[in-house]
RNA sequence: GGCCCGUUGGUCAAGCGGUUAAGACAUCGCCCUUUCACGGCGAAGACAGGAGUUCGAUUCUCCUACGGGUCACCA
């Protein structure tokens, strides 16, 4: 049976880097009809952050991540939160102590501090200074009550190869490696070691985790071969970096999944797009639901390089969620966004829903888009220049009169109504349907580019709104072209 | 600096000894159209460099360069 886990420490949001590590494992053990547990390592009590717990449960519920056990809903393998996991730990780390395999370690922080000062990069980390202490001494320092670590002693020579999923056979010389730390002096043990014995104890088949792990994976091992155990299937995953090339950090944008949101992305299309960052089915597709990827997720389509997030492409996989969405989901989703322009309540929800959805790629769009429909924008008469229509300020001057008395006594003052009677006007006038448009549409709104054509702008104004517009618009056209005759 | 890993168009990437080196995003052009967007069609754009191995290297090996990761009583 395989089993993955996703252990985050909850010291924070939740960074898209491990949202793609939860959503790989998610799919890893979904793929081979496996388990997928959440495991809360809290083991380092000063980088906790309150509320981070839950923003983790939030994040996982939010993009349908289902894990079968975890701290909320228990399992055979509880706890799943290391803090209530403390004493379990200690036993390992004696049990090593009196196989000779790990040594109490004594050493104050000030001497390591000194150590790592005066050793000018030459020696690698810990000098093993009580790794031979003479256990009487031992005893006597233990009996004594000094603090102290336990750690585990690493061979002095040779190398150790290990096998990676993605990575294929890494080999690192033992020398490389330190007497790690296995139990803190606070009595809580190390994420190295808590890890392994975790791992161990809920039954992991298969570790995934950032590349960042790689070199330090070696140093797991050996704890697994101290206890007899059978190493897990390592996956190790390609870093997610920013457009400069260096690690993913607020300066690149948004980076939490909860700030994604926040600006309008949706969870689907956040786990679309990560989901292809370092990852490529075995044909061309691109778009897949959650499900859709536990079916063909695979481990060998998992690349070695690191993938540049890139923002334009999240927002195109948006733009396709968004098209993709019933009508009346968009309307409820970008309703909030909507009553923050118009207030409540919203004119003609339905038709700035269907106007406003094959138009944004992000929510965050939708107060510009739409926000000349509430405030009259100030603009350049020149706007009434359009060569494609064939239209001017002159030719806006001429017809706007026209427009304005055509649509004066309208009603009811609905799409269709609005639609004939413009539509009406122009043939009458044997005028093109852009050269009555563009002038109405610059006139509604003050500006070349609108969501939806001039029809829509005057239905959602409504008439008095859409008069009084026209209104101030030929007016001025004739303030000009008074002006004109004048010079 | 030591060690580990990586390197196909601006970005994501397919490729796993023989290909006109896919596709997607972005860019540009055309079409559709009352603007924009959507949609459709098309264009430009890549194997980091050098040695090998081989009849033949993007693919295998080595070196160089560049990039990243890691060297904690953090995870």
């Amino acid at each position: 049976m395989v089993r993955t886990r996703y252990a985050p420490s909850p010291t924070g949001m939740m960074h898209i880097g491990n949202l793609r590590t939860a959503l790989y494992e998610y799919l890893i053990a979904r793929s081979l009809g496996g388990r997928f547990i959440l495991r809360i390592e809290d083991t380092d009590q000063e980088r906790l952050v309150d509320g981070a717990v839950d923003a983790i449960y939030k994040t996982l519920r939010a993009v349908g991540l289902r894990h079968d056990e975890g701290p909320d809903i228990g399992g055979q393998y509880g706890p799943y939160v290391q803090s209530e996991r403390r004493r379990l730990y200690r036993p390992y780390a004696e049990q090593l102590v009196r196989e000779g395999k790990a040594y109490y370690c004594f050493c104050t922080r000030e001497r390591l501090e000194q150590l790592k000062a005066t050793a000018p990069g030459e020696v690698v980390g810990y000098d093993r200074h009580c790794r031979d202490l003479p256990s009487g001494e031992v005893q006597r320092l233990l009996d004594a009550g000094t603090a102290c670590v336990i750690r585990q002693k690493m061979p002095l020579s040779g190398s150790k190869t290990f096998q990676d999923a993605v990575y294929g056979a890494i080999t690192v010389d033992n020398r490389e490696l330190e007497d790690q730390v296995l139990l803190k002096s606070d009595g809580f043990p190390t994420y190295n070691f808590a890890n392994v014995v975790d791992d161990h104890l809920m039954a992991i088949t298969h570790v995934v985790r950032g590349s960042e792990y790689l070199s330090s994976t070696p140093k797991y091992n050996l704890l697994y071969d101290a206890f007899g155990w059978q190493v897990p299937t390592y996956v190790h995953l390609p870093l997610i970096i920013g457009k400069d090339g260096r690690k993913l950090s607020k300066r690149h944008g948004a980076t939490s999944f909860e700030a994604l949101v926040q600006e309008g992305y949706l969870p689907e299309a956040i786990v679309n797009t990560i989901a292809l960052l370092g990852w490529c089915p075995k044909d061309n597709r691109e778009l897949f639901s959650l499900d859709e990827l536990s079916a063909i997720f695979s481990v060998d389509g998992i690349s070695k390089s690191p993938s540049v997030f890139d923002y334009d492409k999240l927002a195109w996989f948006n733009g396709e969620y968004i098209r993709a969405m019933p009508a009346g989901r968009f309307q409820a989703w970008i309703h909030p966004a909507l009553t923050q322009v118009f207030g409540e309540p919203v004119p003609e929800p339905a038709l700035l829903a269907e106007l406003l959805q094959p138009r944004i790629s992000r929510l965050a769009e939708i107060p510009e888009m739409v926000r000349f429909l509430t405030a009259r924008q100030p603009y350049e008469l020149d706007l009434f220049s359009n060569k494609k229509n064939k239209a001017s300020p002159e030719s806006a001057a001429r017809i706007l009169p026209l427009l304005y008395d055509a649509l004066a006594g309208l009603a009811p003052w609905t799409r269709q109504a609005v639609h004939d009677r413009v539509m009406a006007l122009a043939a009458g006038q044997e005028l093109k349907t852009g050269q009555v448009m563009w002038p109405l549409r610059i006139a509604l709104s003050g500006q070349a580019v609108t969501p939806g054509g001039a029809i829509e702008i005057a239905v959602i104004l409504g008439r008095d709104e859409s008069l009084a517009r026209l209104n101030i618009a030929l007016e001025r056209l004739a303030g000009a072209s008074a002006e004109k005759g004048d010079a």
